[in-house]
DNA sequence: GCGCGGATTGAACAAGCGTTTAGGATCATG
DNA sequence: CATGATCCTAAACGCTTGTTCAATCCGCGC
């Protein structure tokens, strides 16, 4: 998305117009004429380019994606450090193409499932790597910790507009995200409970009942697990303290 | 949305089946006709009840907001865990609901501000408690871990599809939330580290360089807050280990 | 300078959209 | 039985949608 430098092909400006608006606006609300006018050419000219607006965004979905994990190799190895100070630099050019990844991963869509298989492979590999090391515990159960550490990952992403609304500025910004490491730092240091009571008593009663009753409330106290009752379960658990 | 029960109001119907559709298909992806259709009454009659598309969005909006708020008081005190067995058993009859509340989360949408805003509360008091009592750890930032812990709480009804993809059943079920439940609490009593380096190393850093500049890369390894980057930054720095 | 092929446009298309309107059922109340 | 109100439908409205098509433009090899 180097939508600003302005020789580029009309095929390219046409697609990075789709992007900002399907990031932005939503597939089904964004009609063909609305990129053509973005992109400043005529509503003709984009279906002749890409043949249908359903093919539209399959090119769309492809680029980004190609786009996000050439990145993410761009960051492998070097001066990470760096390469990561240029990518929060570049945070507001990269807007358009951080929203339409945010729409395609909650969508049903097989170019996010793809992604997201490939984002969970790599936290895999970093968790058994850094298990190796001595750098982190042995999980319990590494794929399924390779997953929500993932989900965990990218939530801020696909969350974008609360966590802006919460933080009180717009969008992900170097300043969230400075605000915001230490104590997810400390969350993955430390844990959040003072004693392992509640794991301990989640451990027997999960292994005496597989299914999802419970004869005694406490052996899930805040199981953030399901999100429908998330906070409710903290809510009412705590009563019990 | 006990649609089940086929004695409602015409216009209670109507609402449902936008519900469903809208949780199912998206808000623009959705025709006034096809919601007609799943009700089985006319289009005109849809706009006779509602006035317009919009206006029926928005009462379907606070209708869901108020549903599942309602759980939300119905699970608080009494026999918790019963109540908790009871929302999971009726995980099916509520899909449309969770369905649409999904959505909701992600979409630009005030009704579902006030929604996260009292999760926050909630999970915001829940933790105040708990720390009270002794069995939280004083989290650094209570504001900043309260929105997190909500975020990572909402995670998995947002990203519902990719989460049921990996686990391999469909969509939320006590099957996965069983699987979850030990390794995410394991998470949250014992955190993921096997000390303390990096978080002091990241106290450090953030605190001599408040920006997102940092001149060391061991500053916040595994950095999940910002998701871009969250599974590559944990690529690119297993290699240091 | 000619011709040709791809880029580009604007008009046109049928289909679908949200909404309006006129009128037919249905039913409690006078 | 008439009356009005409410529920409801079918048709039509004007508009937007994705896509097609004929016509024009433009640069490049001959």
């Amino acid at each position: 998305m180097r939508s600003s430098i302005e020789d580029l092909t009309t095929q390219a400006r046409i697609r990075d117009a789709a992007i900002l608006r399907f990031g932005r606006d939503g597939f089904a609300a964004t009609s063909v004429r609305a990129i053509a006018a973005e992109a400043g050419v005529s509503a003709g000219l984009v279906i002749h380019h890409f043949t249908s607006k359903d093919a539209l965004r399959a090119a769309c979905d492809s680029y980004v994606v190609s786009e996000f994990l050439g990145r993410k190799d761009e960051l492998r190895g070097g001066d990470t450090a760096a390469a990561i100070a240029r990518w929060l630099a570049d945070v507001d050019a990269n807007r358009p193409l951080i929203d339409y990844l945010a729409r395609m991963l909650t969508a049903e869509n097989s170019a996010a499932d793809d992604l997201f298989d490939s984002l969970v492979a790599g936290t895999k590999s970093m968790l058994d790597e850094n298990v190796a090391s001595g750098v982190m515990r042995e999980p319990i159960d590494p794929e399924i910790t390779a997953l929500y550490l993932t989900l965990y990952g990218v939530v801020p992403l696909v969350m974008q507009r609360q966590l802006a609304r919460r933080l009180g500025v717009d969008g992900l910004s170097a300043e969230s995200l400075r605000r915001s490491t230490l104590p997810i730092l400390d969350l993955y240091t430390h844990g959040l409970y003072t004693d392992d009571r509640f794991l301990v008593a989640a451990e027997m009663a999960i292994g005496r009942t597989p299914g999802p009753r419970s004869d005694k409330g406490e052996n899930d106290p805040n199981q953030d697990p399901d999100p429908p009752i998330a906070g409710d379960i903290s809510d009412s658990y705590s009563t019990h303290h």
